[in-house]
DNA sequence: TCAAAAGTGTTCATTATACACCCATGA
DNA sequence: TCATGGGTGTATAATGAACACTTTTGA
């Protein structure tokens, strides 16, 4: 019923051809066209928006698309998506992380493409969008209809929003969706915007400083019509050290 | 700083050049081979276990390797999964997750070679191997080294265990690696053998008990050497209907 | 002075944890 | 009768959830 290990190695003996050629080996494989696609996430004016360009595929003319390229010869994954990245933006140390790969054979008209799907946060105010070709700009998610999109580009982006939405309560990611210092209304309002839920401002704060990781500038915010509220810093160092025992965010 | 949606769709006056032809298109796109690799866990006498065949790779020879196969023209990753699963084991109705995609170029030693890694839970009493080419056969997992292993299937092991580990806590994945009925005490060493502790009997008897999906089959085990425990099944039906209430297992 | 959001504590309910004895069975 | 694990309850600590008023600022 079951192979003992030991019973399998003595069956040694009658043993299979073995492949000398790798490279012949992998030369008998069919090929399939890579690509990456990013879902990059920021948040603005309260609400969770994501970086589209126009498609410039005729049969998704006036469909949004999101950033992608095919993988270039020898490249890693991880490199093309934040090559895309940095080449349709500009932008540089940004948080990105694979979510999943999409096979379907039908997904792309022009004929079987796969394509790796890569998560990535960024903060609207302080990266500034340097090319705008194809009218790259932010799209507010919520508004984001399957029909409007290219490909099975909604499909991605819902698995993408689904994935940060959960790691949002394990790690403390959305912190760079947000400025370098920010108020914990800010903090609020990313966490109801991304999780699309209400939360109890107190008990918000309480949890948040029984974690630990604000530091307090000891600045206000500026420009507001109401009581200006504290700026804090996200304690990363902190954050890195202690990960082990932290075990995420509950609401 | 951030481009409006409006201002972008006003832009829209000067379009660049059109893509008509997709075929042509993805025709120009480089072509890399897909594998897929499963890491079919199986849990047995207490132990966490991964099924391995020998690799039939002369520069691999005596190393151990995770049943993968190249993708088929046209073939859905997913589906491919499946059927290496079925081919090599003779074994249907498996759960079967994608976990993520290894890109490194070196990581295979005939050329560039794309790997999306699947994670799959068997039981291994009442799936019986069917084939046994290759030596396949269960191995457990805590003793294997990186250098027993063949490409860098030891990272992929790695990477879907530590997920196996975080998805046990959230879904009750666990128990299709146990018998249809199964006691207690098999359910607490499942989960202590896969998150590698050691838990309170009472306690986890009361957690399972409270999220009330177990179903007393009123029968006991037999055979075994002390007082029999009872048998319980799992109420898969009323889990699917309340996953959406339920957060997870934390112990 | 008004509007709007900042800041702050307590109570109650729930859940986690730690812990020890008797019971049923096979050998 | 003995060894082995099955089965059970309680007290304490920690955490989550609900909830209202005063303060500060800009308009």
């Amino acid at each position: 019923m079951l192979v003992d290990e030991s019973a399998a190695t003595t069956k040694q003996s009658k043993e299979p051809a073995m492949i000398k050629d790798v490279f012949k080996l992998v030369e008998g494989y069919p090929r399939v066209p890579i690509t990456v696609d990013c879902v990059i996430f920021g948040f603005d004016q309260n609400v969770l928006k994501v970086l589209l360009i126009r498609s410039d595929i005729e049969m998704f003319r006036g469909k949004w698309s999101l950033l992608g390229d095919f993988a270039h010869d020898d490249e890693e994954l991880d490199g093309a998506a934040y090559r895309v990245l940095q080449s349709r933006t500009g932008m540089e140390d940004v948080y990105l992380e694979q979510v999943k790969t999409f096979s379907n054979p039908k997904r792309h008209p022009g004929g079987r493409v796969l394509t790796v799907a890569y998560c990535s946060l960024l903060n609207t105010e302080h990266h500034a969008l340097k090319i705008l070709d194809n009218e790259l700009h932010w799209h507010a998610v919520k508004n984001l209809q399957k029909e409007d999109m290219a490909f099975d580009h909604k499909e991605i982006l819902d698995t993408c929003h689904a994935w940060l939405q959960k790691r949002m309560m394990e790690h403390p990611l959305g912190l760079t969706l947000l400025p370098e210092k920010f108020s914990l209304r800010e903090l609020q309002n990313l966490y109801e915007g991304v999780l699309d839920v209400k939360l109890d401002r107190r008990n918000f704060r309480k949890k948040f400083f029984s974690m630990d990781f604000l530091i307090d500038t000891g600045e206000y915010e500026d420009d507001v019509p109401h009581r200006p509220g504290r700026l804090y810093r996200f304690d990363y160092k902190k954050y890195e050290h202690n990960k082990r025992k932290w075990t995420g965010i509950e609401f």
